[in-house]
DNA sequence: CGGTCTCTTGACGGAGTTCAAAGCTAGTGG
DNA sequence: CCACTAGCTTTGAACTCCGTCAAGAGACCG
């Protein structure tokens, strides 16, 4: 667990042993249920989640109640809804677990305490939104870029084991395609069975 | 000049005089002409921009040699390629000046420099980044939901000035239109002249 | 073994693209 | 300061991708 999130932290910065002891006794260990809400849509996300098993989708739902998957998020990634929890203002996103989940979860009080006091926080979500930065626009080329059949393709080459931890119907919500014409790509691309 | 980065720092962030003056140090100022690039896809992006006057676009050329549109930044606006300048790749981006510009530049090695020797620009440039992401979220939300005609609506609604500063055909590129559907979009939003 | 949750099929329609051509407009040089 | 040209915008027809709706077929769980 500690070691967990220790070597997250090292990935990018280095910490004493006791400002991470300092850092690590601001968080709460939580455990979800599968379709158990991490954050819903209205409140204020209170919390930072770190999880350290399970899978997450954020979402939210449009005017006509259609469900649109932002993001999936598994072991040894961190999630919020950034704009709700540094802004403090209603959430836009719901955040749920699809399957049994862990996660080391800090309020933002005891972050905003943790980034005066460990100075080097400072450093370390720098490069998490620098990262953040780039993932998204990333993400903005391969939604811009490629049809439905390319996103889909992509996804499966890159992340073969993932696709299959989600149902195809949320696949489908996060590629921006309708299920049906999914299924109909899926046919195309795998013509024997 | 010193003036217009000094109170954007201050938006954020807190400096000493001193402080101020050392990192004010590390800019160069840097003229443009119209259709000058600031920076080249393939080179390595050397510097951080922060513009003090005019407009530039970023945009990349996909395989058919089509320019995709992926931002424009004006006065008071900070740009640069992220990923090309933090992690040292040769860029994806081009970025263009559309009118004269002015920037104050700073380069790779002095931005690392100036982190270390005044802490607090790790916190501005950490809520920088913040910021870039909840606006690549909504972003991400504008052309999921929106279709063309709704996000064109929305540009001309949010920003009037801006759309008449720059050419239909870049528009169109940069809302991921052709430049004839947006024309027809146009003719249906006045239909008396 | 019954019901809910998930995936598939097919007909149809609409948003947006492509290509080709013509009509404007504005900057430039003569 | 006018004329010319290159760059920008508009038009229209044919076509493609993808969404909607309606229905049916599996599959999983109690």
């Amino acid at each position: 667990m500690k070691e967990i999130l220790r070597n997250n932290l090292e990935r990018k910065v280095t910490l004493t042993a006791a400002e991470f002891e300092l850092f690590y006794s601001k968080f709460e260990l939580i455990n979800y249920k599968k379709k158990e809400h991490l954050l819903h849509v209205e409140g204020i996300c209170e919390s930072y989640f770190f999880i350290v098993k399970g899978v997450v989708k954020s979402y939210y739902h449009d005017e006509k109640a259609k469900e649109h998957i932002t993001a999936f998020a598994i072991e040894n990634w961190w999630v919020t809804d950034i704009e709700s929890f540094f802004e403090r203002h209603p959430a836009k996103l719901n955040i749920q677990a699809l399957e049994e989940t862990t996660v080391l979860a800090i309020n933002y009080n005891e972050l905003q305490q943790a980034l005066t006091k460990i100075p080097v926080l400072n450093v370390f979500f720098r490069i998490q939104m620098q990262n953040m930065v780039m993932a998204l626009q990333r993400r903005h080329h391969f939604y811009m870029k490629l049809n439905g059949k390319e996103r889909y393709d992509f996804l499966v080459k890159t992340l073969p084991d993932f696709v299959q931890r989600v149902p195809q119907y949320m696949l489908a919500s996060y590629l921006e395609l309708t299920p049906e014409y999914l299924s109909e790509l899926r046919k195309k691309s795998n013509p024997h069975f």
